[in-house]
DNA sequence: TGTTATCCTGAAAATGATTATCAATAACAA
DNA sequence: TTGTTATTGATAATCATTTTCAGGATAACA
């Protein structure tokens, strides 16, 4: 509901309009947890609304970015993935390349260091990405 | 040359054959300096030799990496990149939002942050990635 | 409540990067 | 050489993403 908000009054600062289908889209985001393709979000909602277009998830995904309340992701798997974006918090991910599973972290001793190094090279660091491929223990312990 | 052998022995012990427009290639890329885009590489090619064409280029480049003579990047502009790779140096990116410059850097400390901060979620690392998004320094002076 | 201007939607087509297809060609071993 | 097999280059196909556009929904205003 903190997003919602966040979402409408995003539209109407925009001159945009609040949808039925735009509310459906951010419902469905916010409860299925983080990490999710377009196209799995499209499928997922296609269950209860099957008149939903895809090309209207792809648009949604997109405001809720501009929004703030969602951010784009690459993987490595060549689609783009969405989360939720928890207020201001920054994290990192953990991939692992075996089942896929996808862990947050942050390590505010790693992000200081990013800073100093930058600094080192003349550059002022607005984002970054750290991304940690590897195996999780249940998979390491498969092996 | 290092390079030129590495991948002549890598095609040999692939029954693959060595031809001229993968010589031609491979020496384009090596001058031509890192980060390149398929298609940056194939158009200096093209002013050359006209006659090399793009899906060549595209498949000399997976073979590039496949032997480890280059890497692939995504620095999200949508299109991969390659660079050659120097030995097992690891090294990460920073790169300028404002003129696209890319340095490479590398930073011990980090790394060992990684690994410390993976085991603690139980996982091993086989490769990470850490770009750090911002303005060079020429840059941020013209602001 | 209408009315109206504007925005939104969904299906389909367009785009851009990458990858596959295939007939002609080149490389290599015998 | 010759025969086998891989490679090439032009083109088409693919995949994710983005745009287009006619019809439908929304919000502000009378």
């Amino acid at each position: 509901t903190e997003s919602k908000n966040k979402f409408k009054d995003f539209l109407l600062s925009q001159g945009l309009k609040s949808t039925n289908q735009r509310e459906l889209i951010l419902e469905e985001f916010l409860r299925a947890g983080s990490h999710l393709s377009t196209e799995e979000l499209y499928l997922r909602l296609r269950k209860k609304h099957p008149r939903i277009g895809y090309a209207t998830v792809h648009r949604s995904l997109k405001l809720f970015a501009q929004c703030g309340i969602a951010e784009q992701r690459h993987f490595g798997d060549g689609q783009a993935r969405y989360e939720a974006s928890d207020h201001d918090e920054h994290h990192d991910h953990l991939i692992c390349v075996s089942c896929g599973r996808i862990v947050e972290f942050e390590d505010p001793r790693i992000e200081a260091l990013q800073v100093e190094v930058a600094g080192e090279h003349g550059f002022s660091i607005e984002r970054h990405r750290l991304e940690l491929y590897g195996s999780c223990a249940d998979c390491s312990s498969t092996t």
